[in-house]
DNA sequence: TAAATAAATGACACCCTTGTCATATAGTCT
DNA sequence: AGACTATATGACAAGGGTGTCATTTATTTA
């Protein structure tokens, strides 16, 4: 929650504010970001920083926000797709996609990235209040375990889990490894693996 | 490399620095770790550290160096084990042995976890220098594709890369939780799931 | 226009960390 | 003992970061 002050500024220098903040929260982790830095490469003077926020803390809260608003319309492509696809087919389909759009927004993943990395006390707590977007997916799998397409042994949660661990240790690897052809062709094979895993086993052994 | 300074030291003294250190780095990450911390803790004044060693890296690559040693006896004994036993069910019944383990020895896998929450270049190279040890899986694995027990489409080093993925992640649950019985019955969950994805294909379906 | 309210600004005090170095102390060898 | 080498030690300078506040500059309101 930024100042009133912070909100009445013209929309160039709060804009200005915000890509410094959002490159500063890429370049490192939260612990390691700098104030110090936000303000120089936003050309604000120290002063003025502490009368638009409290503080460190309420400068990435607030850009976590605005990347939410930003990212909920993607979400929400995704998932108003053709309703008749299975979980995993539309994961399959899903997922260049997701990788497409996280290579155009370098920098949001980044701090997705560095959000991980971090384990204070307050960079727990965002975390878990932010981790809703997911829920979508439940409903997806649950539906299909209804259906016999998805071994029913397992809970929607831990596939969901599973999927995510991957995912997010996928993702880093995208981003860490120069050749990130390598990483696409590690995804679909280990997602592969994955599916072949939660798979409902079929009575005859289809080849 | 520290120093013959350091090495003639008398061994309380040595092992004093070397428990600072462990603590220090256990506590956060490298970059994070502060010399005036572990000279606190060890009570050496401030001279005497830089007289013993050429900064905080040559400290932290003495003390991989040192856990390293006492690691090596452990994979032994879990590589050592029946060779008739097929990957996955070796795999199986270290998994819960290789967790105990770590419960008992929370600082030098609290070193590891903090190792991949740190991208400094420094971090890199010494990860990449270290990961020998997991070399051991390729060959069980290999074998096992041979004798049909495991999917032949995949690579021995992918399989060891997704697995490692996931138990990565888990380790990372693991010390993070509070609950640390919630953690291996997921362990059990997704390795079955895991497993279940790379079984080669039965002729006819089993059950 | 004068008074009052809002915003901008940067010097300052304070905290933490690192690496060095001159000096003091201990140990060894002739 | 005298000389010479090996250790120990903590004060210090330098660098980076944070939050505050008295003061200046705009803006608005009466």
């Amino acid at each position: 929650m930024p100042t009133d002050t912070f909100h009445r500024l013209p929309a160039e220098k709060k804009q200005r504010i915000f890509q410094a903040a959002v490159q500063e929260f890429a370049r490192c982790r939260f612990s390691e970001a700098s104030i110090n830095q936000i303000i120089k490469q936003a050309a604000i003077p120290r002063g003025s920083f502490y009368q638009y926020f409290a503080g460190k803390e309420d400068l990435y809260l607030y850009v976590l926000q605005e990347i939410s608003k930003e990212k909920l319309d993607v979400y929400n492509g995704f998932t108003s797709a053709d309703p008749e696809l299975s979980f995993l087919e539309v994961m399959e389909q899903a997922i260049p996609a997701i990788f497409v759009w996280a290579d155009e927004h370098d920098d949001y993943n980044k701090i997705g990235l560095r959000m991980l990395q971090d384990d204070s006390s307050f960079m727990r707590e965002t975390i878990s209040k932010m981790s809703d977007s997911i829920g979508i997916m439940y409903d997806v799998i649950k539906e299909d375990q209804a259906k016999g397409r998805i071994r029913r042994d397992i809970e929607a949660e831990s596939i969901v889990d599973l999927l995510q661990m991957v995912s997010t240790a996928l993702l880093r690897e995208y981003f860490d490894l120069k050749d990130q052809k390598v990483v696409m062709d590690k995804i679909k094979l280990y997602f592969d693996i994955l599916f072949q895993g939660l798979r409902a086993k079929q009575e005859a052994g289809g080849h």
